[in-house]
DNA sequence: TTAGGGTTAG
């Protein structure tokens, strides 16, 4: 019961009959005291029995491995040897124990060495279990294998102890495997072979495996008997995106500890519902459970990912008050972290630089809230500041920093880190590799980017969606489909980031018959809800085949519609002609209080251009600033410039370009030089290709366009 | 009649 007053009024008791020396009585003080946490008192009790027996001895090292001090456990297991007292199983199991909880394994490999010599393996299961168990949480998998094919009897512990190992060490599927040859075997299994079980299915982020034992542990009644399984069922359902099935067997629960409701919380952060999961909080609080510091890092996590700052501020103070803050390191990185991603930056560094310690992960922090913010000179800065500071990058510090580098365009600066991470042996990393390929594709540098993908050692669905992703950027479609193909037929599964990229490159190649296959496989094989992503991929699809009715259809059926979503419409009535629809649509998009953004705009304006609709253009290009806040960009200029130049109106084109209050791009300039070129005005196209030259004098479609004025000029 | 094994959340 942990009850430390009564334990020790019952000392007092024993002291006062004459039993405090009696060595059973001894060693079960100790043991009392190791439990309540009071590692002194046990210590006290020890050093006061005048015959200090083997169990008294064991008793002690479990106390110590028990609060946490595990070399104290292995200088007291030397102490016994030395003293003459031989080492009992328990001892033993104890010692192997703090071996694998401090990663020491020279001295677990002497223990099992010693074990071996002393023939002790046959005298106990416990021991070969323990040995098992030790080198499984070292990640020395093969020779826990070896022990483990050589023990006697396989039993549920020593079958969990492996899996233990191999769902901590990336091998979740021979955690899964393992479970399944218990069964085979008929050894029994416990609730903690499930608990093992289902963290495996987690890793693995496997929904079909979940819900399989889900059945078997409800028949089994553990989830009543025991609420870790509940909890880590709720936590494997939640990796696996699966939501609702989380809270279904969250609001099931019988029980619901702390840990319950933080891998709830936790859970709908991980799947980017941050509100929600503040509002779990919430409603933990008011059901008088009280969180602790793993409960905080999710809650922080939650205000960072949907910038709550507010909220993260009255849980900084309140993490704080209650002295958490000292205490631990999560939580430094997670209020720092907070801060960082809501981008409140001065208030990151002035606690940043207030803790003294700045390892890698709380560096990568930093950096990853400056890049989230787009921030990305200061992601450069902290990199090189880091460094300065002797604080080694590692392969996440990497992917931010290049990713810095690819959003910045700094090619120098971004082949000097490609080159850092090859000295450093880090090419063979998944995410650096990935990372590579998408910044050598963000610069338009695909040569580059292919010879890294070639050159990955190893290949996934992200590597594949990288590359894809890369072609549609650069505008090589075909490309982009025959890579999907490849990547089908080494069976990658495509995620909702991959057939938003194909869906992209069938619609801008018009190839209907494809789109739909696509979208038909996507019904096949997402049985779980349509990522919003994927369906605004499908609408701006059908649209630009001019499949309208198709895209209404999704249209429709979209639970929430986003503005991504009527821009997708909206640029498909406004590119097949439909001009009455695309003005009704738009009225709706305003009734529904979703207002037109700027991507929006670029529809509407491309939309009147194509109908020569200036008056009506130029009106809506008034709106979007004074209507709806919305500041034109250079496209939208470009587009007006456009509308202009359709019109036969070059002189006001021009004018426009004269007074704009951004740059002109060669875009801009090619736009009014083919009008020119349509309408034979020979003075403006000169004009126009000499400003079209100043921005880039190597583009061929500058001559063309200019050659192509002159040949229907007759000249 | 005292000691020991495999367990979930950041």
């Amino acid at each position: 019961m942990k009850d430390m007053d009564r334990g020790h009024q019952m000392h007092s008791d024993v002291v006062d009959r004459g039993l405090g020396q009696d060595p059973f009585v001894g060693s079960t003080l100790i043991g009392m005291y190791a439990e309540c946490g009071f590692l002194e008192k046990a210590k006290n009790v020890f050093d006061k029995l005048p015959t200090k027996d083997a169990v008294a001895w064991s008793t002690l090292i479990a106390a110590n491995v028990k609060n946490g001090n595990e070399e104290e456990a292995l200088n007291l297991l030397a102490k016994m040897q030395m003293q003459g007292v031989i080492p009992t199983a328990a001892a033993l199991v104890c010692a192997l124990k703090a071996c694998g909880c401090l990663g020491d394994s020279k001295k677990g490999q002497e223990i099992h060495a010693d074990i071996a010599r002393l023939g002790l393996l046959a005298i106990d299961t416990d021991i070969g279990n323990s040995i098992v168990y030790m080198y499984a949480t070292l990640g020395m998998l093969a020779i826990a294998q070896e022990v483990f094919a050589a023990l006697d009897v396989r039993d549920r512990f020593s079958c969990t102890a492996l899996m233990t190992g191999y769902t901590e060490h990336g091998h979740s599927e021979d955690a899964l495997a393992l479970f399944d040859c218990m069964q085979l075997e008929t050894i029994s299994q416990d609730a903690v072979t499930f608990i093992c079980a289902l963290t495996a299915c987690r890793n693995l982020q496997d929904s079909e495996k979940t819900q399989e034992i889900h059945v078997e542990v409800a028949r089994r009644g553990f989830i009543h008997k025991d609420v870790n399984v509940g909890n880590v069922l709720v936590d494997a359902y939640t990796a696996c995106g699966w939501l609702a099935k989380a809270v279904e067997v969250f609001e099931s629960l019988p029980v619901r500890d702390v840990v319950s409701w933080t891998v709830l919380i936790s859970g709908f952060t991980k799947c980017n519902e941050g509100e929600r999961a503040l509002q779990k909080f919430e409603r933990m609080e008011q059901e008088g459970i009280v969180p602790n510091s793993h409960t905080y890092v999710c809650a922080l996590q939650a205000c960072g990912s949907i910038e709550e700052e507010e909220q993260g501020q009255v849980f900084h103070a309140e993490i704080s008050r209650k002295g958490l803050l000292d205490s631990d390191v999560f939580i430094r990185n997670a209020v720092v972290g907070m801060y960082a991603n809501c981008g409140l930056f001065a208030k990151a560094r002035e606690l940043f630089d207030q803790f003294k310690i700045h390892d890698t992960v709380f560096w990568n922090i930093l950096i990853s809230g400056y890049l989230k913010h787009n921030c990305n000179m200061q992601v450069l800065d902290s990199f090189r500041e880091m460094q300065n500071e002797n604080t080694k990058p590692n392969s996440v510090t990497y992917t931010y920093v290049l990713k810095g580098c690819a959003l910045l365009g700094a090619v120098w600066d971004g082949q000097r880190v490609h080159s850092d991470i090859a000295r450093v042996g880090l090419t063979e990393d998944f995410d650096i590799g990935n990372t590579l390929v998408d910044m050598y594709c963000i610069w338009g540098l695909l040569p580059e980017a292919l010879q890294v993908f070639k050159l990955l050692p190893e290949r996934d669905a992200v590597s594949w969606t990288t590359i894809i992703a890369g072609y549609v950027r650069n505008g090589y479609m075909e490309d982009a489909l025959d890579s999907f193909d490849q990547m089908l037929n080494e069976w990658f599964s495509p995620s909702a980031m991959t057939f938003a990229c194909v869906l992209k490159a069938c619609s801008v190649l018009a190839l209907k018959g494809r789109g739909q296959g696509i979208h038909t496989g996507i019904c096949i094989y997402y049985p779980l809800e349509l990522d919003s992503v994927v369906r605004n991929a499908l609408i701006d699809m059908y649209a630009r085949c001019g499949l309208l009715k198709d895209a209404e259809r999704v249209f429709v059926q979209l639970p929430v519609k986003e503005a991504a979503s009527w821009n997708a419409l909206i640029a498909g009535y406004s590119q097949t002609g439909k001009n009455d629809q695309m003005l009704c649509l738009l009225d709706q998009m305003i009734k529904s209080e979703q207002y037109p953004d700027v991507i929006s705009f670029i529809g509407i304006l491309t939309a009147c251009t194509h109908m020569g609709l200036v008056e009506q253009g130029i009106l809506f290009f008034r709106a979007m600033s004074e209507d709806y806040g919305i500041l034109g960009n250079l496209e939208h200029l470009t587009c007006v410039v456009d509308l202009f130049g359709r019109a036969g109106q070059l002189s006001n084109g021009m004018l426009l370009i004269q007074k704009m209050p951004r740059h002109p791009n060669l875009v801009t300039f090619h736009t009014l030089l083919s009008s020119s070129r349509r309408e034979g005005n020979m003075d403006l196209g000169l004009e126009l290709f000499v400003h079209a030259i100043e921005v880039d004098e190597g583009n061929t479609g500058t001559y063309v366009t200019l050659f192509n004025i002159y040949v229907g000029a007759g000249d």
